[in-house]
DNA sequence: CCTGATTAGTTGAATTTTCAACTAAGTTAC
DNA sequence: GTAACTTAGTTGAAAATTCAACTAATCAGG
């Protein structure tokens, strides 16, 4: 191991990591719970979100699971309670014979609507408005670096 | 609704969030993954972690349920099944019968023992190392007042 | 065309998580 | 002391998630 990179953390290094940990569990509870009043989840709302901003409210299976960081598998179970709850359809693909799209329903819609802005509030009232402008700015950065670090890191792999 | 809240995020809030929102789910991953070499999910890493800190590598069911953010019903799943592994054993409670206190056996102290220099790498590699002390201070700070909020805000409905 | 490899998506079984109901012990107030 | 209430923790069933196996369609090379 190369020097300067002790194996534990600092006591700052512990505080950020603590402290965003926690907090990222908690907010996430948060968002559930909020949404929870009109029978969501976090990825039903944002799968419905996807849809919502898609043409024709229309998506691949397979687009989907990888816009919402899901797995093909998970996407499947949760569509289909989704599809029982008469919130999406799935249509048969018309150019690929093996691919479905999921379709966003009126009620879907309805349903997204509804949600929509306590939503908004609830991630307001948790997250936006407890950040200053600076900080908002640095977040996008900073987690934007992570995510392009984690995107190269995985790339590594295949 | 006051003005000066407009419903939707602006573009600036709006990059925050999303980048906030994958990358945090990015990282679980990432960090899930990570840990998976050592046959331990996060939860269990975090269970065993609170143990190893405590006086005895002792705590009460409940104690450790809340410090590590589960549900009471969830930690006593997720403690019988680790029980089985062998790394952790439940003991009466000497003061209060209705106790009971996870202990983490030897083979849990190995097991976090081995596990943890990869994991501290883990964070180190796809968070800590990538922020700035500046971005670290900061994080720390905002992520703490989150917490604070939540904390309070959950206190108003009780 | 036709074989092998890849991609799309689903499925069922095993595991994990949630939810509400439950037992038992401690607490409070009369 | 005891009835009502709270706290600790578990449990089983239902729902969600993962994992590996699977079908079927497309693609790439010869």
């Amino acid at each position: 191991m190369a020097m300067g990179t002790p194996i534990w953390l600092s006591p700052a290094e512990m505080s950020a990591w603590r402290a965003y940990i926690v907090a990222s569990r908690r907010l996430w509870e948060a968002f559930e719970s909020d949404l929870g009043d009109h029978g969501l989840t976090m990825y039903d709302y944002e799968l419905l979100a996807h849809l919502s901003e898609a043409p024709a409210r229309t998506m691949r299976m397979s687009e989907l699971a990888d816009i919402a960081l899901l797995s093909r598998s998970r996407l499947s179970h949760r569509i289909k309670v989704m599809e029982k709850a008469g919130l999406v359809t799935r249509e048969e693909c018309a150019h690929d014979r093996r691919g479905l799209n999921a379709v966003m329903t009126e009620k879907g819609w309805k349903a997204i609507q509804k949600a929509a802005p306590d939503h908004v509030n609830s991630v307001r009232s948790h997250f936006i408005d407890l950040l200053s402008k600076e900080e908002l700015d640095q977040f996008t950065n900073a987690f934007s670096r992570i995510q392009e670090h984690l995107r190269s890191s995985e790339d590594l792999c295949s």
